[in-house]
RNA sequence: UAAGUCGGUUGUGUGACUGCGGGGGACGGUUAUGCCGUUCAAUGAGGAAAGUCCGAGCUCCAUAGAGCAGGGUGCCAGAUAACGUCUGGUGAAGGUGACUUUAAGGAAAGUGCAACAGAAAACUACCGCCCGAAAGGGUAAGGAUGAAAAGGCGAGGUAAGAGCUCACCGCUCGGUUGGUAACAACUGAGGCUGUGUAAACCCCACCUGGAGCAAGAUAGGGAUGCGCUAGAAGAUUGCUCGUCAUGCGCAAACGCAAAACGUCGCUAGAGCCGAUUGGUGACAAUCGGCGUAGAUAAAUAGUCACACUAGACAGAACUCGGCUUAUAGACCGACUUACUUU
RNA sequence: GCUGAUGUGGCACAGACGGUAGCGCACCGCCUUGGUAAGGCGGCGGUCACGGGUUCAAGUCCCGUCAUCAGCU
């Protein structure tokens, strides 16, 4: 099952209608769909190829986890930038955005 | 030992666990050479993958031809599939030297331009010098300007001067020798005249159809209508000619279909590594070995441990050959100059 | 990925053929007004995106780099 936001239609429509939340290093925009898909959105700002791919490594790496437990919308995450970002950090994030818009049940976490 | 020149190699590594991309094997499900699931062991970014500046392959443009125009290249010889690339040489410039740089054809085919200053920017003559009573004539040594001023310097010569004459240097034309050639060396003649700019137009020689994998293929039938009809139409940079008749182009009910962000193109290629031989070298030939990303919102990450020099620039997108630009460091080889010692 | 175009004062733009970089708005000072705006006069402000080259001389010609903006599915 490809959980993937592709579209480019699918992220304008996000963008247009969605629900946004920030945290520190991150915004969250989702939008309720009949099927989960999870995409990021690194804009061009944030350096070279190589920088911008590694900042979506780490978020892939860092929601992976909870995907299994997330209800169906379609979801995006935009880093902010001039920021360095670390593994951990993210994570932090992402759980307190996830808790903060209760896409998550309390007893599902760890 | 110090300072320097040139060339080459490398571009964090190791282990454990959890993940990602594409392919393969095994097993299972299913009507299926397909699809789905489980599992196994391998495999998975660069020297520039970048810029897109050249050159090729490949694909399409009904034909792919000719001429002009346009564009490119520009010392000579070679290498190469090809090139604006590379190698070796020649000339010029720079450096004590190792060595480096060099878009380096033609200004006597023609046209243009050379601001300001200066008499004059190319058929020169203001001041000056000389002859002369003057009118006028002969001159270009000296002067000032400028980026550039009419071969340079010395001697002779003269009314004053001047390649007017002579030596040396430079220039032009010719000869001999060496070299495949660019060119070099030697030598003879001419007396000297035409400044610069061709990365100004241009001339000469050679090369050149256009678009690009978002190319293109996967399917091509079609009642009927409209337009065009040989100075028309065609996606083909422009113009002319040639070529195209089983006419062409556009729209299109209907019909076909798993379907168009899919599938193919999509990775074995002028491939890489090693040795030998030929060549100054670029490179070529022969022999042996290797199987080495193929994604499509786009795969290399996370955690922990260890090591050291503490990790720079940076991410394949049809594929190669170059060029250009970015780049922390580490290592190897050849050579030069200066000083010291033998 | 491919193909083009453009970079000139703070802002919008000129600058065919190489020869002292200009205009408008804005800004500053003065005049005018009781004061402001408008108007008048004067002035400031530029490594012509950056780095090389050709030329006596480059915003202009040639080569490279950077940035920005378009088009092609």
């Amino acid at each position: 099952m490809d959980l993937r936001l592709k579209k480019q239609s699918d992220f304008n429509e996000v963008f247009r209608k969605g629900k946004r939340s920030y945290s520190k290093n991150l915004a969250l925009i989702y939008i309720k769909k009949s099927e989960l898909k999870v995409g990021i959105s690194v804009s061009k700002k944030h350096g070279n190829a190589v920088k911008r791919n590694k900042i979506k490594r780490l978020i892939r790496a860092a929601y992976y986890p909870f995907l299994e437990k997330l209800p169906n919308y379609h979801i995006v995450f935009l880093p902010k930038t001039g920021i360095d970002f670390s593994y951990n950090d993210l994570l932090d994030d992402i759980k307190y955005l996830l808790k903060k818009e209760k896409l998550i049940d309390e007893e599902n976490f760890n």
